[in-house]
RNA sequence: GCCGAUUUAGUUUAGUGGUAAAACAGAUCCUUGGUAAGGAUCAGAGGCAAGUUCAAUUCUCGCAAUCGGCACCA
């Protein structure tokens, strides 16, 4: 899908339309009032007070019709600049202008304007010379945001929408908006028995099936045994802590709104736990630890209960029971770049097997204004961002930096991948943390005999395996690479009755080759049942008739492929053996 | 949480102020087959809780869940 903020055209072109919509909506609204209409990666929106009236998906097509009459009109679009003096009085019956005007710079003596016929907006611009350039369209979406993106404000009513040049471009758009929403996880998953959910269980509690749930196993045992040959030690660990627990770590502070509310367990109060820092910190207490110890690095696959807003709760995104890929690593000072590397190393790997190329490194940092999130200490924070930063130059790993995105106790390299529907979110993160280890008191014995402070790095490689899940059903669009493919094999006997013998002995010979193999012996055409196979997306179809029992031979079909090739029981063996080795991207 | 929409069979959808149509999936039977749907029969449904009404799946209110965004995301 284009990129339409970063097309110098399409952006003119979109932000236009946007104009174009306001002055339609003032058409049919009056009494509207027009905040800002910025373009966007999908195109443009434009926010507005309706004074109380709402614009819901079904008005879409008058507006749109009312845009498609003043584009037809094709008035020109006329650029007039005007002194802040000037637009104060131009716009003071207009306080949202107002406040746009008043927050410019005190060096901008200019403010342009963009007039097309009986519509003036205050506008930086550029803009297409007339608005008869505006033909190929569409309104895609209404909903409320808030005004300047602060809850405690006024919503405003925004109208999304998005225009090219051509017809062509414009239904290639919507061809892969629709595209997107035939691959979206939560429809897969439904599909293909991955995951369900139920009223009864709860919203964001998602209820892994057979199929998701060996898929997770595979993703768990995968990981495991990666961290396992880098020096990672694995724990259990309760899904329940103390609010004191809390208080000591420093979250309860941050985040006690978004955990589920405590219980009264005899005369204690407990919290599902949100996250497992804590207890990691305890069982690196559990002993004395020499600077000889040191990285010490405590994983688990941990089960989290986050009390996340209704209105975020997402599939197997977003969810408010999850499991994460979670791990600590507690080193020295000197340590922290090595360590840090070997995690990016790590998620470099990960990605690479799976096949994932689109996703972005965010190094998220904090916001130096905001005393109340971050604890107040610059030079540990300035020597944290850029201890993150030499590495990731060292690495000449491609990156971009985030203001206000870091955790309260430090910086954080985040991975942001972008769903099939929805904005981005994260998949992996690694985070440095000075805070907790000394909330917790956690020390280590030095060279010199004195006793120090370790370093924390708190890391998690898939992020969460329901997210991660996710993500990935997506990115394979459900056609799941060998490895993780629930079934990887599907043997049809072109006659169930004649050749049920021969199929099973294939089908014997398979699974005591450790592979996962299904027989469909049922009692229906072989293009029923071949169909079948390929909407289920399972990796091979293989099809034993006369031929291949003669001949001791299997024919296979790829899925998604024309055609089929013969091979012999073993040499088909091997095949799959090999292409499970090398975990190949999925097709 | 906020704005808006939605909720009918296992799934995807249709329709109605007088308790509902279909496709696929399922069961049974027929069909005995070479690469994406052979045929017949059967069984199966209006989120929950109120109100209006002679009568509510349909209208209204509340709750829940889901969807599109916003806000949030340790």
């Amino acid at each position: 899908m284009q990129n339409i903020k970063e097309n110098e055209r399409l952006s003119m072109l979109n932000h236009s339309c946007a104009h174009l919509l306001a002055q339609a909506v003032k058409h049919l609204y009056p009494e509207a009032k027009f905040w800002v209409g910025p373009v966007i990666e999908e195109g443009f929106y434009y926010d507005i007070d309706l004074n109380g009236a709402v614009v819901k998906e079904e008005d879409l097509p008058s507006i749109e019709k009312e845009m498609k009459k003043i584009a037809k009109d094709g008035k020109k679009i006329i650029r007039h600049e005007i002194s802040k003096k000037e637009a104060l009085e131009q716009f003071k019956d207009d306080p949202y202008k107002l406040d746009l005007i008043q927050r410019m710079n005190e060096e901008e003596t200019v403010i342009s304007c963009y007039t097309q016929g009986d519509f003036t907006d205050l506008c930086r611009g550029p803009h297409v010379e007339s608005v008869k350039e505006l033909k190929h369209f569409k309104l895609l979406k209404v909903s409320g945001a808030y005004w300047k993106g602060d809850s405690n404000n006024k919503m405003l009513q925004r109208i999304y929408g998005v225009c090219f040049d051509t017809e062509e471009d414009l239904n290639a758009h919507l061809a892969a908006l629709e595209d997107a929403r035939q691959r979206d996880h939560r429809k897969i998953g439904k599909e293909q028995e991955l995951y369900m959910t139920s009223d009864l269980v709860g919203a964001g509690m998602p209820l892994w099936l057979p199929n998701g749930a060996f898929i997770r196993k595979q993703l768990e045992n995968y990981i495991y045994d990666k961290e396992r040959k880098l020096g990672y030690e694995h724990v259990y660990t309760p899904c329940v802590g103390t609010v004191d627990l809390y208080k000591t770590s420093g979250h309860w502070d941050h985040y006690q709104e978004n955990m589920f509310p405590k219980m009264t367990v005899d005369d204690e109060e407990f919290v599902l736990r949100p996250m497992n820092c804590p207890h990691h910190m305890l069982i690196y207490k559990n002993k004395l630890h020499s600077y000889r110890d040191l990285p010490i690095r405590i994983g688990e696959f941990a089960t989290d209960f986050r009390y996340e807003a209704s209105g975020a709760v997402k599939g197997l995104e977003r969810v408010r029971c999850m499991c994460q890929n979670d791990a600590h690593l507690f080193v020295t000072p000197e340590q922290i770049k090595d360590e840090f590397k070997k995690v990016v190393r790590l998620i470099l790997e990960v990605y690479q097997d799976f096949g994932i190329q689109n996703y972005k490194f965010r190094l998220s940092l904090r916001d130096p204004e905001d005393k109340e999130k971050y604890f107040d200490d610059d030079e540990m924070w300035n020597a944290a961002e850029s201890k993150l930063r030499e590495v990731l130059d060292e690495l000449g790993v491609e990156y971009f930096e985030a203001l206000g995105e870091a955790a309260f106790y430090g910086p954080k390299l985040d991975v942001e991948v972008k769903p099939a529907v929805g904005p981005d979110v994260t998949l992996s993160t690694c985070q440095l943390d000075f805070l907790l280890p000394r909330r917790f008191d956690l020390c280590y014995i030095d060279k010199d005999g004195e006793k120090k402070t370790p370093v924390v790095l708190h890391r998690a490689i898939f992020g969460t395996f329901d997210r991660f899940t996710a993500f990935f059903i997506e990115e394979c669009k459900g056609a799941f690479p060998l490895w993780l493919s629930p079934i990887q094999v599907n043997i049809i006997p072109v006659n169930p009755e004649v050749h049920a013998d021969y199929a099973k002995e294939v089908c014997e010979f398979l699974r005591s080759n450790d592979i996962r193999a299904s027989l469909d012996d049922r009692n229906e055409k072989l293009g029923y049942r071949m169909r079948e196979s390929q909407i289920k997306k399972i990796p091979y179809t293989l099809i034993l008739g006369d031929r291949e029992e003669q001949d001791h031979m299997v024919s296979y079909r790829e899925y998604h492929q024309e055609g089929t090739s013969t091979l012999s029981q073993e040499a088909f063996v091997n095949l799959l053996k090999e292409e499970v080795k090398n975990k190949r991207k999925n097709k």
